[in-house]
Order: structure tokens, then C-alpha cells, then sequence
DNA sequence: ACATATTATCATGGAACTATGACGAAATTG
DNA sequence: CAATTTCGTCATAGTTCCATGATAATATGT
């Protein structure tokens, strides 16, 4: 396997020194950051990076600061390294999709600890893609593929498969369809469902089949034996 | 929707407060318990409980007694909480019927995530469904199997259907039956019902039989011997 | 056994529902 | 702002289902 790319922001060059240090030893690839907006650039300009270490105290930018900047296009892991163990700023962290936590001063064993139990977690693909039938539906990715082959659906389209595969087996009425992949102020013609199941089903080939017609109720989505 | 019951079970209170603070903010119900025996008075004590996170290592009764304890009676998800990510003790887990397994240290982004995907599939598994006699009635399916195999009834089949196995031992008029299975404002010809249940019966080959007729007064659903 | 009341069965027309294609409105993109 | 895609609506055609009424079969009481 290749190596993996760490980025490590910290004003402090020694404390970039010794974290990359620790991490180095366990073979990771550490670039080096010391503020916010290098920090970004890099992120940017360097495609592939796996982690961050992100100081919390910086000068100008600070790290929550450039955490919410890099999720709003990325769901790359992030540590933060803070000083002070308040909690607010814990909280505050996980609500900006912040992986991590580890407090100054921390030891190396801590340090390398964290950072592989958040790339062991990283890379198992959490709950945003499922498979059923041969139907892979990436969430994430807002992208279909069946029997490996990418299928092009609109907005809608997809909303309303996922809805589909997520209450595989039950049936579900138009109401019920309308309220949960429309939003709840949408009170126009249900017949509209009809027509985007009709869609659907032409896109998605033979297994378009999987979505059965409940006559008198609605649809429900099913995986032939 | 009321709030979800999450009854958090560990014997360091640091830990208890931590979930618990990242489950409050989620807006569910926390519940703490300090080991395994108040655990399990407080889970048949309280009968709502949603979902239980339980700690491994707890001195006295550790979280595998626990959980076979619960286990015996209910079928309330379960998440097991680890520090050491040996795979044997996760098999073990599983074989007692845990839903998920955390290991510590966890980032409450992967607590949180897990709880719900927990909560969504237990709730997903709604058992809208009855058996009788060999017939198997799934109303959220709405699909009905007869000896595991298939049948496919029209929607007022399904519904008398769903009716007779619902009032199974009781005699029901026609009258009773319109009312119940067709709308309110039908006043047709309470002959229909006779249709509707030739129908029922030949589909049903010969569990058909269960459906008697009672000479002057209607019909009734009833299993033989 | 006979007359009568009730139920079973069948065929059928019509009602209710769904599928489909086309079109214009709305949103998105360049 | 033009081009493109997506979305909702409608009309039509196609399908399934259901109520009805007629007739056959069965049960009940005398």
C-alpha cells in the first residue's frame, strides 16, 4: 500500500516537528502547514490527502475556521490538537464534522493512536452507500451503478430510488412517497410519483422490475429471489 | 415523534457523560445506569427503552451478561462498547444478538452515526405482520404467504383477508364485515362480500377452508385443528 | 321430500386505477 | 440570457378490479 499523506497545521514549528516526527516513524507521508490559509492551499492544490492535524490556536485563520472551509467541499478526516480540554469546544468541533480530538500535551502513543483508528474508520465506507440486488447507490456520490455499470438519474430519480431501497419491502403509498422525497409543503398531483416511476424503471433496465406496482396503494420496492 | 429512550450503561461516569452529552444534543432520552444489575432493572423497570449502549468491562455482571440477560427477553437493539478491538469478543458479541460495536476510543460522530443506523434498521424492522394457521400476513408489505409460498391478492382481498385473520374465531356478519372492510359510505349489495370470498377461498387452495360460512349470519375465520 | 331461504359461482360492464407520451414551466448551467 | 435539463401536469390508452344480477347449489324447517 502506498503511503499515506498527512497534513499537519500548526504555527508552532516545533510542535509540527515533533508530531511529524512520531508520524513519520510509523510511515506516513507529513506535509507541513504552519497556518490556516497554507493549510488550504495545499489541501486544494494537493489532491490526495488522507488526514489532517489541525491546530486549534493559530494567528489569523484559526483552525475551526479553516476546518469549516475544507468541509464545506471535502469529508477528509480531520484532528484537531487543542490546548485547553474544554468542552464547548468539543462539541462545537463535531458539529464541524471534526473526527477527532486530542489535547495538548498528549503523547505520542495517544498522537499515532487517534490517527489510526481515524484512517482505520475513514476508509470503511460508513452507512453512505448500500447494495441491493446488483443496485450499488452511492449517497455520497449521489451516483448509481447497476451491475457495475453507471446509470445517469436525476435529482429526483435518485431521491426517490434511495427512498425506495431504504424501505425495501414495504409498501408504500404515494402519500407516504410524496412526504418523505418531496418536501412536506408539496401538495401538487401525486400522479407526478407515476411519472418519475416510470423513469425510473426505463433507466434502471430489467431490474427496474425490482419496483412493483401496488395497485390500490402505491409502490413497493423488492428484490426477486 | 417522542424522543428515543437510550439507556447508557457504563461503570465510569466520565465515559456515561460524554455519550450522554453527544446523545442529548442529538435530542434523545439518555438514561444512565452504573453497572450491569441496575441496568437491568432499570431496562424492565422502564418499558421504552429504544436502544441500550452497554460498556464491556464492568466489574461484577460484565456486558455480555448483560446483554444475554436482556437478550432472553427482548429484542431491544444493542450496541457494545470495547477497548481492546479483539475480534473474538466481537464474534461473541454478535452471536448474543449485539447490533453494532464500537471500539474505544470512538469519536461521538461515529457514536452518533452508529445509534442512528441502529435506531433506523430496528425501526425499518417493523414486524407489521401475523401468522396463522400457515398463513403468513405481512401488512407492511403488504403481501401475504401462504406455507411460504406467495400469493397475490387484490387490495379488498387483502383487506377481508386481513380482517378475518385479525377477528379469527369470531363470527362476523356481512354487515359487519362492509363496515370494516369497505368505506363507511357504501351502501351497495352486501352480496359482494360472497365474491370477495369465493375469491379469497380458491386463491387460498385449501387453507380456503378456514373461511366458513355460517348459515344466516355471515362468515367466520377460524384455523382447524 | 318439498318449499323456502340463504349461499356459491359465474360472466360482464363499468368504475377505478395505472402507464405512457407529450408539453410547458421551472430550475440549472454555461 | 440562451441552452439544456429536469419537473409537474394533463390527456389518453391500457389494465385491473369490483359490484351486480342471474343462475346453480346447498342448507333449513315443516
Amino acid at each position: 500500500m502506498e503511503k499515506l499523506k498527512i497534513l499537519v497545521v500548526d504555527d508552532e514549528s516545533r510542535m509540527r516537528k515533533l508530531v511529524k516526527d512520531f508520524l513519520v516513524r510509523k510511515n506516513y507521508d507529513v506535509i507541513e502547514a504552519e497556518n490556516g490559509e497554507q493549510a488550504i492551499d495545499l489541501f486544494f492544490s494537493k489532491k490526495d490527502i488522507d488526514l489532517i492535524i489541525l491546530d486549534v490556536m493559530m494567528p489569523k485563520l484559526d483552525g475551526w475556521q479553516v476546518c469549516r472551509e475544507i468541509r464545506q467541499y471535502s469529508k477528509v478526516p480531520i484532528i484537531m490538537l487543542t490546548a485547553k480540554s474544554d468542552e464547548k469546544d468539543e462539541l462545537l468541533g463535531f458539529d464541524l464534522g471534526v473526527d477527532e480530538y486530542i489535547s495538548k500535551p498528549f503523547s505520542p502513543k495517544i498522537l499515532v493512536a487517534r490517527v489510526e483508528a481515524v484512517l482505520r474508520r475513514s476508509t470503511v465506507t460508513e452507512e453512505d452507500s448500500m447494495e441491493v440486488g446488483g443496485i450499488l447507490l452511492d449517497k455520497s456520490a449521489h451516483q448509481v451503478k447497476i451491475d457495475g455499470q453507471e446509470i445517469d438519474l436525476s435529482f429526483k430519480e435518485f431521491e426517490l430510488l434511495t427512498y425506495f431501497v431504504t424501505n425495501q419491502g414495504v409498501a408504500l403509498s404515494r402519500e407516504k412517497i410524496l412526504n418523505n422525497v418531496w418536501n412536506y409543503d408539496y401538495f401538487g398531483d401525486a400522479r407526478t410519483i407515476d411519472t418519475h416511476v416510470k423513469k425510473l424503471r426505463s433507466k434502471m433496465g430489467p431490474k427496474g422490475d425490482f419496483i412493483k406496482t401496488i395497485w390500490g396503494l402505491g409502490y413497493k420496492f423488492e428484490v426477486d429471489a
